[in-house]
DNA sequence: CGTCAAATTGACAAGGCTCAAGTGCCGTGG
DNA sequence: CCACGGCACTTGAGCCTTGTCAATTTGACG
């Protein structure tokens, strides 16, 4: 179970040296956590809502996503997670899940007990500010989100989720955010950004019209970076990532 | 400037000691840290987005709300704030803002050093995870206002927010939830939830007429509780309130 | 009593939703 | 190798919720 020597904790221990300034004491505390890992398929639910949490689950490779569900039975999610991301963190502290989490395409996935996860927290300062600082970065995209749905129109809402979402691959090291193919189907897109999918389907056809996105179907790409970034009126200070 | 024996940090130890189990050597930690208190009219700016921070804010009484401002420059409320509240715990560990603070009322609030809340959360771990605790449940408001503002009708949307605004009130203390006179125009409404003023105008009416709010213009309280709970699809486990 | 911010109301416009039909693509099984 | 089924994408027509603009009223306070 334990594994000490594969690299099934690297994109764990790159994603955190990219919060904090980890010591080999944390990082040796990192690859000897217990780790059970998984294969899942798209659209396997991993957290449901009111759940009692006892592990947390990395994001290996692949995507998710974190969402809710309204009494009408409409989705909305809440967040896109891509590889190296610790899906549920928060449950380090809160004992019950508020929202569910699920994979968006195939995916890899290890589970962590949450315990162990606890243990090295106390025992490590270091590694507890990085994963307090993870759940503060989660906290202010969040925050980003209520505005973008609040308060932007359909096209710009649209724009910026994939200026965030390609900002954030890119960061985790899949490749440029000028080259990514978007993962996602337009219902994966609509319940992002709070519209229908009929409705997000015309606007990628006006995006692609003018220029900002290119690519037939479900294979498309951010054509115009800076055009889009403008656009969508994307700072990305609020993902704080490193300088 | 320190102040052991006054109570000016009764506010934040009541907080706390609701989010997780404080040692009395902790709420001495507390009760010693240095406090810089102040009186704030209604709409001062606290922070302002992009500044780098160097104190934390404590609210001590009044109400305020965090928002951030769109491209076109409206603006989105993406959450309020209640006596005891602290206003940018993540500066803990973010050293810029990505969003405003501002009092909506007249505010009593109190500023600690952010270093000197670092050195607590550092050698007193009970403290540490209370904090956590608080960022954490921080995120997950959050995350219910984006499905809020996502994926609710304007009605929904309103009686929703006040649902919230309502509990945790109650839950600082300030009285029943079904007291409460709402203290925020129509204006900052409309900022939470996504809306114009003209249309939340509307709305409430339509809420009044339904009988679900009480009293005229700009007093106005929840009178009926359970429809208003039921209507809005408020369930209050997001909170994590302690049982 | 004047002033100012907030609330209120009406008429009209528009952005996004609903419903419905049709297309393209890909994996599966015969 | 082809037919089939299913899922995602695409497009159109009409409607509805909410926004816009503008005028008026109300209430608190000096």
């Amino acid at each position: 179970m334990s594994s000490k020597l594969t690299g099934q904790h690297d994109p764990l221990v790159r994603k955190l040296t990219g919060l904090g300034n980890l010591t080999d004491d944390d990082i040796g505390a990192l690859r000897s956590l217990p780790i059970r890992e998984r294969h899942l398929r798209a659209g396997t639910l991993i957290v449901i809502e009111d759940q009692l949490i006892s592990e947390c689950c990395l994001l290996l490779s692949g995507y998710a996503c974190r969402h809710k569900v309204a009494k009408d039975g409409s989705r909305q999610i809440v967040s896109f997670h891509v590889a190296g991301d610790i899906l549920d963190i928060q449950h380090l502290f809160l004992e019950q899940a508020d929202h569910n989490v699920q994979t968006v395409t195939d995916a890899d996935v290890a589970f962590i007990p949450m315990n162990a996860l606890r243990a090295v927290v106390e025992s490590n300062p270091s590694m507890a500010v990085a994963l307090w600082r993870d759940c503060l970065v989660d906290a202010s995209i969040f925050r980003e989100w209520v505005l973008n749905v609040g308060r932007r129109s359909a096209a710009e809402r649209i724009a910026h989720m994939l200026c965030e979402f390609a900002m954030r691959c890119e960061s985790a090291g899949l490749g440029a955010a000028s080259e990514l193919t978007v993962p996602m189907t337009q219902d994966y897109i609509a319940d992002a950004t709070g519209l229908t999918a009929v409705h997000v389907n015309r606007v990628l056809r006006h995006l692609r019209e003018q220029g900002l996105i290119e690519g037939a179907g479900r294979a498309f790409k951010i054509a115009d970076w800076e055009g889009m970034r403008r656009f969508a009126d994307f700072r990305p200070g609020y993902l704080h990532l490193a300088a």
